[in-house]
DNA sequence: TCTCAGTTTAGAATAATTCTAAAGTATTGA
DNA sequence: TCAATACTTTAGAATTATTCTAAACTGAGA
């Protein structure tokens, strides 16, 4: 895919074999979650040879750029979003799924200032749900 | 402390001398943030000889009975919270500190419903700082 | 093509947390 | 009071997501 060199030049990350491979599959236009792990499960399945290494490398690179968004809700995992427009999300702690809440179905009508010496960097809600 | 005791007996836990000395630490009526290794750096100072495990069983069961709030943030370490009404939370990224967020201070005037099957458990917010 | 900084990788290392199973202790009922 | 029993604690091992390391590889510019 042509788009995803573009993105990884557009993001000065060299469109390497297993970044496209990754970047094809993140950024094909469909909101996903994976965690490393998930992710280096397709890709094994799809005998692309992608090491682990490499699918933590790039998850992280990728975050760093923005081109992921990182939630870290249980200590056993963290998950990576396609979706980095400003949203939140539900949490089932039952079934370890999260699943993207519309930005408009959320409204924070107020909020506190950071601390001095602060930013504000990003905002997260979570909801946690059960049966 | 007789009222940790007394919190105990509530909450249908055997007022153990290990959980007595935790939660006369934790319940001060001063709100505080721990983490498992914290807390039990904190018992090692004081002699008191609680060992890592026990602080683990202790924290997830004063969890169940919703004496504390426990709060993920990064992969590296959970968080426990004193303060159980309803507030949120600033999260330093840099020196990985937790502030409580007075629940005034923020206003979430419009929710989504949960899907359907499920209910919501818990909301939390989360706002990261930088520098 | 040559060079080199940037990448990938296997496997080791790390570290928070959980597990195990044996020893200890609070509680209940007689 | 005293056993019987169910609940707790504990040391140390095990687990597991993630990070590190250092050597091999590769993309991109000259």
């Amino acid at each position: 895919m042509q788009r995803t060199k573009e993105i990884l030049r557009a993001n000065d990350l060299r469109p390497t074999k297993q970044r496209v491979l990754i970047g094809n599959f993140l950024f094909d236009g469909v909101d996903k979650h994976v965690t490393a792990e998930s992710l280096f499960k397709k890709l094994s399945n799809e005998q692309s040879g992608v090491s682990l290494a490499t699918v933590y490398n790039t998850l992280h690179e990728f975050c760093k750029k923005e081109l992921l968004n990182k939630i870290t809700i249980d200590t056993d995992k963290v998950y990576f979003d396609t979706n980095i427009s400003l949203h939140h999300h539900f949490f089932s702690d039952k079934e370890k799924i999260l699943l993207d809440i519309k930005s408009q179905d959320v409204k924070i009508s107020s909020m506190p200032n950071a601390p001095k010496g602060k930013k504000i960097k990003k905002v997260e809600l979570i909801i946690h749900l059960e049966d």
